[in-house]
RNA sequence: CGGGGCGUGGCGCAGCCUGGUUAGCGCGCCUGCCUUGGGAGCAGGAGGUCGGAGGUUCGAAUCCUCUCGCCCCGACCA
């Protein structure tokens, strides 16, 4: 590739819509330029970065067994009928209707899909297990696309879909998932963790999430320091704080606390913490009124909450639901006497003597304890973790750290293929639905986090397995014609040997072709010009770390090759 | 959906409040000279229906109305 003649075009100044870093940099290198909101397009070096994860994540899927094939973007309505989906997917589903008036979507994920093709190609246990997977653009109509590549509403994604015969296949298929993702983002260079994630109403832990550690991560995950913990904050659990020592519960009072609302308001003007506070929340879970207590410095976790209640979705309730509900102003309302549904963090159930409010405007009642004055319907972990929360495994320090989700693998069990009906025969002719699993890699996104976790102020730095482009050669000649054949016949060199390479001829000062390279974060580069003219060597300028060797040209391509074999097997 | 901001050559912006000749600047682009190890210099040049529609006015990038697009923030914790 010589870059004269290639479609590189890259911009000095930052394009005034991109706001993180990975944004910035893959427009100013001239990897992707925006066609609209969410939609972009990739252009040579950016396709050729997507072109590498691609070809990871196929030899990692094939060599866990799975196949791979293409499924149709355009599905139709009917079959996400059959699933439920076509009502609570939502309006991230983009559906249109074709010349004959039928209903149609683009394809946000195919569980459908390839449930159909499955339920109508395998009717055989002697087939299973079975794991299918493609890579391919998807369409999620986001809200807010933002972020460049991070989110997008088009985006490249490889989803894997399983099926088994019994449980005990899907966990072991699942299994082999979870090692291939790990062997996959091992291989792309990158910094991960693969956490805990909520499963719903499936349980276990059959869902691990693939976070690529990166500040400008959208999602929190909680690792623990010392031991392999690790979790989103749906799911993270603390190790629980002990009971307190028994200590007298004293008798219940009703004190005033006049126009003292908010847990701050309340703790200050009664001189106490908000760890001897409990609050009491309303929620209408699937409409449903119900309250929730939690201790004064913690946060309800929303699935958590529905987990708990079993329900699709909790919302807050406002100011005016709250006194319909209850004839309580908000900021006053307490367990004692409450005539909802009442469900409890598992740190309240251990509290004693705390404060709630009375259900009265302007009192709260003080010394309340559970179980005397009131009793909760059920209590479990409902709140947020926080990075003062300990290991649930180890008790160490917990950390709060920013991850970007690159992946996601999910026991799915039998939701859609009892939905579509999808069943196989079993050895004594029982006919037994599949039970399966979903995987998805977020691969126009792992770019994007990749070079989240990897730049400086000069630009992008890939890894070597990753990088659009192994090797960019400058020719820094000038007029001098001798230099000049010198970077020719290396550049016939490297490609003789098949290396990726990236000639730069232009017609340019140095310096224009320092720049570039810095910010194409191309793994090394070789330059041909002063220290060849003076002493025939070739100087070789690693862009992690900026350390240059110069040697002679004879030697440089078996140099060079001997570095990327061992950039690429490194990472395995 | 709610709130805010922005649409002026390929990119980054000024001009708009207070309407008035050929709409500016930097970068990029083209030609020539010159230069050649960290985004050089000089000279010349191309390129803009000022997002779109309507209105006010003798006159609109500028004022008014509508509309489209893009970006950011928020999407409730008593």
């Amino acid at each position: 590739m010589r870059f004269s003649q290639s479609f590189i075009p890259t911009l000095k100044e930052t394009p005034a819509e991109a706001e993180v870093i990975s944004h910035q940099l893959m427009l100013r290198a001239g990897f992707i330029r925006k066609l609209t909101s969410g939609i972009y397009s990739y252009l040579p070096l950016g396709l050729a970065a997507i072109r590498k994860v691609e070809q990871i994540v196929r030899e990692e899927m094939n060599r866990a067994g799975a196949q791979e094939l293409l499924l149709p973007m355009v599905q139709p309505a009917e079959l996400w009928e059959e699933s439920g989906r076509w009502q609570k997917y939502g309006p991230e589903l983009l559906r249109f209707t074709d010349r004959h008036e039928r209903q149609s979507c683009l394809g946000p994920t195919h569980e459908e899909v390839i449930t159909d093709l499955v339920r109508k190609n395998i009717h055989s246990y002697r087939r299973l297990p079975l794991n299918l997977y493609q890579i391919q653009t998807k369409f999620r109509d986001e809200i807010r696309p933002r972020f460049g590549l991070m989110r997008g509403r088009e985006f490249i994604m490889k989803d894997a879909y399983s099926f088994d015969a019994d449980d005990k296949g899907a966990s072991a298929t699942y299994e082999k998932m979870r090692r291939a993702y790990e062997r996959i983002f091992s291989r792309c260079g990158l910094k991960f963790r693969a956490v805990e994630a909520d499963s719903g109403s499936i349980g276990g832990n059959f869902s691990h999430e693939f976070m690529v550690l990166a500040d400008t991560g959208e999602d929190t995950i909680v690792a623990c320091t010392k031991c392999s913990y690790a979790a989103n904050m749906e799911k993270a659990r603390a190790m629980e704080s002990p009971a307190p020592d028994n200590i007298e519960p004293k008798p219940l009072e009703k004190i005033e606390t006049p126009g003292k609302r908010k847990v701050k308001a309340v703790t200050q003007f009664l001189k106490i913490s908000p760890k001897e506070l409990v609050k009491t929340l309303v929620f209408l879970a699937d409409g449903r009124p119900v309250a929730v207590l939690l201790r004064g410095d913690h946060e309800v976790q929303e699935v958590k909450l529905c987990n708990l209640l079993g329900v699709q979705e909790v919302e807050l309730a406002d100011d005016k639901e709250v006194y319909d509900i209850t004839g309580v102003p908000t900021g006053y309302l307490g367990p004692v006497g409450l005539k909802i549904p009442l469900v409890a963090d598992l740190e309240v159930m251990k509290m004693v003597n705390f404060t709630v409010g009375a259900n009265e405007k302007n009192f709260h009642s003080q010394n309340v304890n559970p179980n005397r004055d009131f009793t909760v319907e059920k209590s479990a972990d409902l709140r947020m973790i926080t990075a003062e929360d300990c290991c649930p495994l180890c008790g160490a320090k917990l950390e709060l750290t920013r991850g970007i989700e690159v992946g996601h693998i999910f026991k799915l069990g039998t939701v859609y293929s009892k939905a579509l009906n999808a069943c196989f025969l079993d050895n004594e002719g029982n006919e037994i639905p599949f039970v399966m699993g979903c995987y998805g890699i977020g691969v126009s996104r792992v770019v994007a986090a990749a070079i989240e976790q990897n730049h400086d102020k000069d630009g992008m730095i890939f890894p070597l397995p990753i990088a659009p482009v192994q090797v960019i050669l400058l020719n820094l000649a000038g007029k001098d014609d001798k230099i000049t054949a010198a970077a020719e016949s290396l550049y016939q060199e490297l490609l003789a040997d098949n290396i990726e390479v990236i000639l730069d001829e232009r017609d340019e000062r140095p310096g224009v072709k320092f720049k570039d390279a810095d910010l194409l974060g191309i793994p090394l580069r070789l330059m041909v010009g002063k220290s060849f003219a003076k002493e025939g060597k070739v100087e070789i300028r690693t862009r992690k770390d900026g350390k240059v060797t110069a040697l002679p040209l004879a030697e440089t391509t078996a140099y060079v090759r001997k570095i990327i074999d061992q950039e690429l097997t490194s990472a395995e």
